[in-house]
DNA sequence: CTGAAAGCGCTTACAG
DNA sequence: CTGAAAGCGCTTACAG
């Protein structure tokens, strides 16, 4: 004869709601009206259900309510690089918006198209409400139908052309930014300048260039300009250095990320450059703790947190309309300088 | 009479395996076995089946998955404070580790032990496989009824005494790390010496408090000795400088963490001293980008991202036999020193 | 190798 | 205000 001894083992059968409601002597469906107020109950059994759930330690299920509601409560944030100190203030802006209301699933693309594919797939199984995503380019399709199958995507930062106005947007008054950047070195009187971009994958990389090189061009004149196509990583930003410094040393060099300018000046640093002296920098992008530093430096002022945040607050007004109409934010910047 | 007109919508029901099964000519449970490679199906079938997947563009729903499996294939990490450096590479790490097979459910509780009981109680729904924690104390009930309720956690970066050996842990040895610091800071032959404490409910605020405090009791003699507790905040570094200044500056400074660090030397340069001549400055974890500033500074070298990589092994393994015997990995650290 | 059917834990019309 | 019951989209013994 057996006997129903229980081994306590790591995993016992979780409680359910059907536990509460036997314990409460009510019904599943009374319950669930209980904990999520979704209609009257009499005071009495909510008291009986509220003493069960505590007593019990019920918790819900999350993937059986998801399954019925059809909403994950969560949403997703892709990015190409999760521990560029721009997108980690960005997700921090989500954050601060979206608290506790939802959880945040993250991942990282590493700037490559194949891998943000992969993720973007595992992100459309329905785990997220809606998706927050700097993509890093040539997924225009699976974006698309990713939006179309009923996961609502808000694009920052990166804005492919082939997805404008079709879904909400937040990105940086990129062109505008890049061109008074250049500007703003090109009034340095400097005849020479080295300009390192990014990957012109990147919708932002391109919108730079073109900034910058606009601003150039207008300059009429005689700059000697040379280019380095770069990855937005820090270590494209040391070779570009190291590139430029085979020939004659540019006056001035601007880095169209923040990553790549740390890259150079820490290039040019180990060479024994003074940045602001020997050699004038220009930075897409503020660098961290750069107050702590001397160097004289031109920035773009980006405030990716306060972009996050906007982002955020897009994500809650799709939340509550998916049939409202596609927005797009362009935010501005401001040139910030650092001096010596 | 009415038509079936049908306005495209936004959402249109999704498609599920009864639609591809249907297409395809087989049950559902063929279509699953396919899908998941669980048991032999016949070639032909698998070619239907895979045909009928792509041209549905069916996508598995990860909540009705989950809910047969009991498996979320996720993983939770909650940090105090995910805009920090530090915890952003531990967070690096760890997807290093963890790649396309899970995602991250990632939740920040700003070193608040109510926002984390809260955050807690949402990824105890079942939502996770595993949660790497570091916590910000206060909580270690809720902690230790996660783990029992059957998600494992790894605790790491901060060890509450009453969670240690029961869990699988990954932590610094911050006594020895922030005693040796404190040792290099007092062979400079210092009178006095400002430290910045971090706040006490983090073990390692009080394990780093403890070492620093035993190499200056070992030390014996002549060192004045002034203390500040902050709560690892930027802020409170400023703060710990500003109370510092109100009585005659101490010779050197140690700060418990990174943040408070950036604080208490920006707010020092901000007065006009000069990191590594006028004052000395050390600091438990390296500042970012701290190559580029010339500040002399003496610093514990962290590699969290190493630490985070080490923390996602331990998933894995825990993952693989969730009773296998709790681990304890405590990291060791190096000491750097930047030159002027 | 394949299919019919049960069931994971919830929510929500429906009937009272 | 309350409960019995259907069903969300999967997986997996079970029987063949």
């Amino acid at each position: 004869m057996q006997r129903g001894f229980q081994v306590t083992t790591r995993r016992r059968r979780s409680i359910t709601i059907k536990d509460v409601a036997r314990y409460a002597g009510v019904s599943t469906a009374t319950v669930s009206r209980v904990l999520n107020g979704s209609s009257p109950v009499k005071d009495e059994l909510v008291e009986r259900v509220q003493h069960a759930v505590t007593t019990l330690g019920y918790h819900p299920n999350a993937a059986a309510r998801s399954l019925k509601t059809r909403k994950a409560n969560a949403i997703g944030i892709l990015v190409p690089d999760i521990s560029n100190p721009y997108f980690m203030q960005i997700i921090k802006g989500i954050e601060d918006v979206m608290a506790l209301d939802y959880s945040l699933l993250m991942a990282s693309s590493d700037e490559d198209s194949k891998k943000e594919k992969k993720l973007l797939n595992v992100l459309s199984e329905d785990r997220i409400d809606c998706l927050v995503l700097a993509t890093a380019g040539g997924n225009d399709e699976v974006i698309r139908a990713i939006d179309e199958k009923g996961i609502p995507v808000v694009l920052i930062d990166r804005l492919p052309e082939s997805l404008a106005n079709t879904m909400d947007s937040v990105v940086e008054d990129n062109f505008w930014s890049a061109y008074e950047l250049a500007q703003s070195m090109i009034k340095l009187e400097i005849e020479s300048l080295g300009i390192i971009h990014g990957p012109m994958s990147a919708s932002t990389a391109y919108q730079r260039a073109s900034g910058c090189m606009s601003a150039i061009r207008q300059h009429g004149s005689k700059l000697t300009v040379r280019e380095y196509f770069g990855d937005f990583t820090l270590e494209s930003g040391e070779r570009a250095v190291e590139h430029f410094l085979q020939g004659e040393a540019p006056e001035a060099i601007i880095a169209m990320n923040n990553l790549m300018a740390v890259g150079a000046i820490s290039e040019l640093i180990k060479r024994g450059f003074v940045i602001g002296k020997d050699i004038m920098l220009g930075s897409y992008g503020a660098i961290e703790n750069h107050l702590l530093f001397d160097s004289s430096l031109r920035y773009v002022e980006q405030e990716p947190r306060t972009l996050g945040k906007l982002a955020g607050k897009v994500v809650q007004r799709r939340l509550e309309d998916r049939h409202a109409e596609a927005v797009s934010h362009v935010v501005k910047q401001q040139l910030g300088v650092t001096f010596k």
